[in-house]
DNA sequence: GATGTTAAACTAACAGTGTTAGATTTAGGA
DNA sequence: TCCTAAATCTAACACTGTTAGTTTAACATC
């Protein structure tokens, strides 16, 4: 036998198995020994590379958020940068339906949440809005994008109640309806 | 030694245990050996009451959210009926923190659901909003309210990250956005 | 190349979880 | 008093996250 597939054990290597088995198996299949068995080493050794699961699952949260910062250079009007974001921040969301519960309650960490909010203020510099409700409308949004994530694949791989039409439909009803509001009191 | 408190388990005492646990250890420490000893009972007695822990969570549910029905004899504009469902809401969630996460994941039963959103509808019968979008306008506000409770209490009993008041205000601007914004398009 | 050092993996175990089967106690009616 | 049926208990199973201690593997130094 030779020695195959024993590319060493490292953080990114994880992180990315963790995510595959909450794919797989939703947030309640995933396990310090499933994820083992993924990686063929044993449980014990992924504490080498991870202080415990809960920093495991922060970092996986943080590695999905981050895919939803917008680009800064597109200039657009700000009610449509929030549209693009929240519709961007969904459609992550959407791709890895067993991170919903996960991102729902652990909440991103204090620096991508920067990462996440700095091109979304810089967007709304010409607004009424002072930097508390800008804070106020930009989570506003987020919420409402976990919240009806939550509603559509909260308890993922359980079968939703609802056809996805539905879930896209009241999506852009609710959001339109939120930044319109934003809008005309701050814009 | 007389007999004494070994008054006879019931449906409605394992759901007040459960719901003192909740209020004391967070959605983390809840386990029904721990419920069995706050009724005074092996953890296995519990199962002659309660198909399952799932089933347990589901009760609970339904119980606290039971409480969010409006009044339908109060007669207001919709949008202040809205504004007072989704306020009370809030209150009821917030005196049960740990019930939080519990609710954004699980969801209520549809029974419930129907009892919630029936006055609701009520109330806005006099919109432009067809049948469909009024569901899309109630479930937005409660999944508004449930996203932002997630962000207050999601963790609980960990610490929030900011103080009371910053939470209010935050709720209060974002709940008026959103109901302003369906007040736009549909009265 | 042999040796020593250090990191990374392993084995084994602990305390805890939800849940079930089967024995035992309790309560109520004939 | 006896029987029946419901309620509770005991014991166990298969899991969970996590740690301590040991062994293996890799790499720098002599």
């Amino acid at each position: 036998m030779s020695k195959l597939q024993k590319e060493p054990l490292s953080n990114k290597r994880i992180i990315q198995a963790t995510l595959d088995i909450l794919d797989s198996y939703g947030a309640a299949g995933l396990s310090m020994r499933r994820l083992g068995t993924t990686l063929n080493v044993e449980a014990a050794s992924l504490y080498h590379h991870v202080p415990n699961k809960e920093a495991l699952i922060q970092q996986v949260i943080d590695a999905v958020s981050i895919k939803a910062v917008v680009d800064e250079a597109t200039v657009l009007p700000w009610t449509q940068t929030l549209h693009a974001f929240a519709t961007n921040f969904r459609n992550i969301l959407k791709a890895h339906p067993g991170v919903v519960p996960l991102v729902a309650i652990h909440s991103v960490s204090e620096e991508t949440g920067a990462k996440l909010a700095i091109p979304l203020i810089a967007a709304m510099e010409e607004t009424k809005a002072n930097p508390e409700e800008v804070l106020f409308i930009i989570q506003s949004i987020a919420v409402f994008v976990i919240g009806h994530a939550l509603a559509e694949v909260g308890n993922w791989p359980e079968r939703p109640t609802a056809p996805t039409e539905y879930y896209n439909q009241w999506f852009e009803v609710g959001l339109t309806a939120l930044i319109n509001g934003f809008k005309q009191q701050y814009d």
